[in-house]
DNA sequence: TCTGGGGTCCTAGGACCC
DNA sequence: TCTGGGGTCCTAGGACCC
């Protein structure tokens, strides 16, 4: 039988601003941007909940809820420095972790008895290790399996603990709220309150049959997850076999909608630039380059395209989106949203061929020394020969009074 | 209220192949 | 001609998570 943690910081980007800047403790503090910008909260101080401000709330939105609350922009750096020291105390405790997120990581206890004791008596050890290597507040949820682990981190917020006793997890979810299970978000919530089921019991005594009928692959998935079960995607797999990322990606809201040609296009040239360096930095190759587009009023489009061949270098991948982005911008119509984002990944540069030109050996060393001199003086120090923005700039004239071209077929 | 940024997984249709 | 049956790859979109 196993022993799953599920550690979970609480309020974590507000607290790492409070170790900067104690003042802020006991004030309602948001972090994601100041009261008037685009955008929504990444994370809410406890007393900014108290008048009804959440993560993913527009930051507008929540300035008109509590005027006087303050706005921080945020340290993005500093919180994965914290999520380090979290983590390599994580890995004092076992050898099998799983960051989930920034925040947040399973642990695989199954078998520590005799190093930290029973379950209690070593999250007890954890909560402290944690507290004095960070100075940080965090939950810790116990049982058998991932998704109740999860749940009672949740439930047990905040900075406490709670284990849910082998056997008794389907008693314990039931009389839980369904969308407490992780997946279950909006749509799924109203669906199944369509059919009267409200509580993680009401779903647990639901026919696995008609759930299969009326959402599929998931729907069987969910009928193990009301029991405790691990069941389906994600959840499933072993704590500690994380691999590399599946994707990369970057994108950008402007502050104000634009129909700016060579705005758009060097804003895509650098979003290409800061994906294709972490995708080196990940010594990873990508096939697929995809373009995402969000107009004025919301609507967004995804365009892709599949290589010849794997590439780790800019110039690949900006000629890509470049023409995805020319075949796809209807000018003048105006562009709130550019991102770039790359997949399907190999560990091996491909074997020279007629694809290749003796060039490519030679912009990728260029592009190693450049990611390093980034590293050093920051992302915007220097742009690499052909991947400069005014080299393209020509050529952005002349794409400007073109109508939308056709996807070719 | 006017909606970020970085991810994962799933579905579904069409192309293409045997 | 009134229409197979897989299997895989590619692309687009959407739900969901933090």
């Amino acid at each position: 039988m196993k022993t799953i943690f599920h550690l979970d910081m609480d309020a974590f980007f507000v607290s790492v601003e409070e170790l900067l800047d104690p003042s802020l403790k006991g004030k309602p503090v948001i972090v994601g941007g100041q009261g008037h910008e685009r955008g929504v909260v990444s994370a809410a101080s406890y007393e900014a909940r108290k008048f009804g401000i959440h993560s993913a709330m527009p930051l507008r939105t929540a300035s008109q809820l509590c005027p006087h609350a303050i706005f921080l922009d945020g340290h993005m750096h500093l919180y994965r420095e914290y999520s380090d020291k979290v983590e390599a105390v994580l890995r004092d405790f076992s050898p099998l972790v799983d960051m989930a997120s920034i925040d947040e990581a399973y642990l695989d206890m199954t078998g520590s008895e005799r190093l930290f004791g029973p379950p209690l008596a070593a999250a007890h050890k954890l909560h402290q290790a944690i507290s004095r290597s960070t100075g940080l507040d965090c939950s810790i949820g116990i049982s058998r399996s991932r998704l109740v682990s999860k749940i009672a981190s949740d439930q047990a917020k905040r900075n406490g603990i709670l284990w849910v006793l082998p056997g008794t997890e389907a008693n314990w979810l039931a009389p839980l709220l369904v969308k407490r299970i992780p997946g279950v978000g909006k749509v799924t919530e109203k669906q199944l309150a369509a059919i009267g089921i409200k509580r993680i019991g009401d779903l647990a005594r639901l026919d696995e049959r008609f759930l299969l009928d009326r959402f599929g692959k998931w729907g069987l998935a969910l009928a193990g997850k009301a029991r405790g079960q691990d069941a389906g995607g994600w959840f499933d797999q072993e704590i500690g076999s994380g691999q590399g990322p599946k994707s990369i990606s970057h994108e950008h809201t402007f502050p104000e909608d634009s129909a700016d040609p060579q705005l758009l296009e060097s804003t895509l040239i650098h979003l290409c630039e800061k994906v294709m360096k972490r995708l080196r930095s990940h010594a990873l190759l990508a096939r697929t380059a995809q373009l995402k587009l969000r107009f004025d009023g919301f609507e967004t489009i995804t365009r892709a395209r599949s290589l010849p061949e794997h590439t780790d270098i800019d110039r690949d991948i900006i000629t890509a989106i470049l023409a995805l982005f020319r075949e796809n911008w209807p000018p003048p119509r105006k562009v709130r949203l550019l991102g770039v984002h790359v997949s399907h990944f190999s560990t091996t540069i491909p074997q020279p061929n007629l694809l290749t030109t003796a060039e490519d050996g030679k912009w990728r060393s260029a592009l190693r020394a450049a990611d390093r001199l980034k590293d050093k003086f920051g992302d915007s120090a220097l742009h690499l020969g052909g991947a400069l923005p005014g080299r393209y700039k020509d050529r952005v004239h002349e794409a400007a009074p073109k109508p939308n071209k056709p996807p070719s077929s």
